[in-house]
DNA sequence: GAGTGGTCTAGACCACGGA
DNA sequence: CCGTGGTCTAGACCACTCC
């Protein structure tokens, strides 16, 4: 049998194992037999199949995994990706507009809000003084019921008083407008490539260490004031960022010159 | 021993063998005694050092690795990583420019310059007919010593005549403008974590099917015509992309309100 | 309770890098 | 040539999910 896969697969061509697995399975995933959301048979039923070992077969798993082709759930199996939601973290746009934008259903969870002091570096990368207090929003965003998106707001408090009785599991970006007169001005973000820790692991449902996609923006209001800082993490096989830019020039223009 | 550094980690905590050694590891790391560039010692050193096997330790550096704290470079050994270079895909700044503000040392190796067929679908996401002919170049970016970088332009021909004559090593933002009178405008890129394949693979010196984050790139020119695309392959601890936006608004100005 | 991945053992041989 | 990671074997027990 492996024989088999082995020569049809690679006529000619010597495959080590590990890649013998990944060139089949990939090849089934871009032909539609495996198609997104479907789950593989189970590592021990492929390790039989290409007869091997289940940390072979681990491993090669492992590595579609970094290239975003599959996903697992922690003890439940593995499941081939759906399509990357693109995403523009310059635009502030809704999250579920921007989901069912792309054809796709959306889902928010809060997990939590509370005030917090500022957490290690934050205050002075918002500009604050040491030690501010802050509110912490953190929600679980999901995309055809999976969880793909952790992500913490930190609120100036008195900005946004008792924004803890509001629905916080609608668009924040609307619920400043309309309750509090914020609009969002410019923002800068990050966006780094890292693995889940703490919190976020579980509720991605990801093993510690599992790769991710960490977005962070700093949003200034339409005064340029600090309104708030968050924290993004992306399961790294979910999204494509997608900027459009307009050129910036290597020289910085005042900022008058575009109002 | 190992019950020695269990204690000294975790105190009244139960930790399993990999995240001890995970625990170990980032604490040496965060507190200086191995600084960036460090090797680590042998994964058969660890594996004894830990009272465990050489797969237990490979588990927990793979995940300091997804986290970017530590590369590995084949068959040589794990070393602790660099600072991440802060990279913004909007400027165009020069690479060896940007590289030194950052006080690290920068090399440009060219490693193709040729005419080519449009590959994939990159003649549609460049607008062009397909089957159009491309120039590409290909070349391998050094930090402090190490390739972090593979990247291939794609080029039309008919703006660049005797391109491949020039020095390539050298900035081709630079080149565009000084010899061709091509000044980018604006652009539109993509982000994507993603595995490494084929030769970006061997040029970044990582194992097929590493984790990197590929950056992408359609550029437009003062008279927003397309001059090139460029697809940017990073080893994906060695950056972190930031960006500073002016604030978008949700519905798209008419282009002329801001020349 | 059955099935799944998570973790781990205790080895082995190979291929490449570097002196 | 030696040291390194790359790959692989053939199992084991555990913790969690789902029925």
């Amino acid at each position: 049998m492996l024989e088999l896969i082995r020569l049809w697969n690679s006529p000619g061509i010597f495959l080590n194992t590990t890649t013998l697995i990944i060139d089949t399975l990939r090849r089934q995933i871009a032909g539609g037999c495996l198609a997104p959301g479907h789950k593989l048979p189970a590592e021990r039923e492929l390790a039989v199949l290409f007869d091997t070992t289940r940390i072979t077969v681990k491993d090669a798993l492992s590595m579609l995994e970094a290239e975003g082709l599959i996903y697992r759930e922690e003890r439940r199996g593995w499941f081939v990706s759906r399509p990357r939601l693109i995403y523009n973290p310059a635009t502030r746009s809704h999250f579920h507009e921007l989901v069912h934008s792309q054809q796709r259903t959306a889902e928010t969870r809060v997990l939590a809000c509370e005030a917090v002091v500022a957490p290690g570096e934050l205050a002075a990368e918002m500009g604050l003084a040491p030690l501010s207090r802050l509110i912490r929003i953190c929600r679980a965003r999901r995309i055809d019921e999976r969880t793909v998106l952790y992500v913490e707001h930190f609120l100036r408090p008195e900005l946004f008083p008792g924004i803890e009785q509001q629905d916080l599991s609608r668009s924040l970006t609307e619920l400043y407008r309309r309750k509090y007169g914020l609009e969002y001005g410019r923002s800068r973000f990050d966006i780094c490539p890292t693995a889940a820790r703490g919190e976020a692991a579980g509720v991605l449902n990801l093993a510690q260490g599992s790769p991710v996609l960490a977005v962070s923006r700093i949003n200034y209001d339409q005064f340029d004031r600090v309104i708030d800082c968050d924290r993004e993490v992306w399961r790294h096989d979910a999204v494509r960022i997608r900027v459009e830019s307009r050129g910036e020039p290597r020289t910085i223009l005042p900022s008058t010159a575009c109002p």
